[in-house]
DNA sequence: CCTGTCGATACCGATTCGGTATAGTGGTTT
DNA sequence: AAACCACTATACCGAATCGGTATCGACAGG
């Protein structure tokens, strides 16, 4: 069966004649005739019944014109989905992040870019650099958020936020609500964090201190964010945070911007280069857009 | 599009590799890469990246995937179903009736048909002998059923049951429970009907009697069946009806058997007789085992 | 009885299809 | 580094199929 055959088919059920069909399609009249006949033969029976005024449609007629407008209907939907998944319309987006961009930048870009492509799904998870990096290889994810990421030959990394430093303290902390300086934190006890996954945001955190020409007296050192807010919120010390984190409500957690403080802590997406996948590219399209915006 | 290219798309996709697609078609590779060529421009993006190893579907790819295996089975559903539509397996018969027989003949009749035929759809529409008659012509039923047709030149009509009158009286009349002879009926007040549409019923019970050489007092006439019950149950007289309305409870009725009794009563049904619904044909079919079993 | 309309058939180029041969490409082996 | 695969793409050739023209046969209406 082609679908030729059907579409004449449908065309002549419509008509009810040949002739008129054949017209309706733009072409003569015979060979209407002989991929009617041909499609009778492949199904076993007779779609019309021949009147001397046109032809009416049998019983299996009746029965397969309906399948025969949902087979059409059908590739009409396959063209059109295939397309969107072609534009990036459709499709899923696979997302790998690690650590604090995930309270506040990655939720914000990722509701910009549904803003955008309302239709495609978006799948999350939690994973390493290291992890990402190999699941974008083997195509297991499109993209991945992090703050840092070492060079790879075959992936490109952009940055896609910059960051101020914020001391946080716990709320019993006798330290300035409004604003503080780096050289009145010289004598608090200070937590470091993330361990794992060097350069990451630990080393920031020294460099912005050796800027300022300070040595901070490091306390304690936390698996990651949340471990040491813990501790912060325990009063065993201050740590610094992106702003971004401000953003959210911690409790027993006080945030207190640095004077003078420039952004300084970025935050990382890292993708394939090679403009396999459409989804991944409306969504570097949309995050372009975010850039543009901020 | 042509329903070639969605086969060999199927193929490569499944396979991987155009040229065992090709093999698993039949065909060589060339024709292969052709009609994937052309589905891509159709769609105006490619399905496929071409890889040295192979080929691998895109995201636009995995869409039409999806599409493409619901078009295949979508034309063999059409073909599956326009197939029974021939067969009369499928599809709907309209019936027309009148009288007595919907009470227990129809229902047999139709349970049977339904045995044998469990995706035909049934509908039943109460109508006149003639009303059977136009809509027999122009399509509207398949068949109807009454005790009696006139000849019509393009209609064929068959007797589909042959039954004994009974005699139904109050329950409070004083006729033998077992049986009676129509020579006692003489003097009892007898309700005939119905009193539309001749050739009927009517003439049935005149007929009985003037074989019996017995000739009854005729007290009132009904419309239908249920009138006549209706006034017997009242207790103004008697009426013959065929047997098989016996195997229903009516309230306030006896039925009473004649002695000696030939079935008389016949049902019929009557259809076009120029085999334009296989519907119609299956239904037929599953009548002459009925009467076959009778 | 003639005529108009419809589908069916026969035949003719034009197009499309599948097959063969071969070029091009990237990865692997030696 | 050169030879060798495995795979896709292209060029070209007969064969099948498609659409067009002309015509036939059947039937209804004038």
């Amino acid at each position: 069966m082609e679908l030729r055959q059907i579409r004449y088919f449908i065309a002549v059920a419509e008509t009810g004649n040949l002739g008129a069909a054949a017209r309706k399609l733009h072409i003569s009249q015979p060979p209407v005739t002989r991929q009617i006949h041909k499609l009778e033969r492949e199904i076993g029976g007779d779609l019309f019944v021949r009147t001397p005024k046109g032809v009416e449609l049998t019983d299996a007629g009746r029965a397969f014109l309906v399948e025969a407008r949902a087979i059409i209907a059908q590739t009409e939907l396959a063209v059109d989905r295939s397309r969107a998944a072609h534009l990036g319309e459709i499709g899923n987006l696979e997302v790998g992040f690690m650590g604090s961009p995930i309270y506040s930048t990655v939720p914000k870009i990722l509701r910009y870019f549904r803003a955008h492509s309302p239709k495609v799904t978006i799948s999350l998870q939690r994973m390493g650099k290291q992890a990402q990096i190999d699941a974008l290889r083997d195509g297991r994810i499109h993209v991945g958020f992090a703050r840092y990421y070492p060079n790879e030959p075959d992936l490109v990394f952009t940055q896609v936020e910059l960051e101020a430093p914020m001391v946080a303290v716990s709320v019993d902390s006798s330290l300035d609500a409004d604003a503080v300086r780096l050289r009145e934190l010289k004598t608090e006890p200070l937590i470091l964090f993330p361990t794992a996954d060097r350069p990451n945001f630990a080393d920031t955190v020294m460099d912005i201190f050796a800027r300022a020409r300070v040595k901070p007296r490091v306390a304690h050192t936390a698996e990651d964010l949340t471990s040491a807010l813990a501790v912060t919120a325990a009063g065993l010390g201050c740590c610094l945070v992106p702003a971004t984190v401000a953003e959210l409500r911690w409790p027993g957690i006080r945030f207190i911007p640095i004077a003078n403080a420039k952004p300084s802590i970025p935050v990382h997406c890292i993708h394939r280069d090679d403009r396999q996948s459409p989804v991944l590219d409306s969504f570097l399209d949309a995050l372009r857009h975010y850039r543009g915006m901020q």
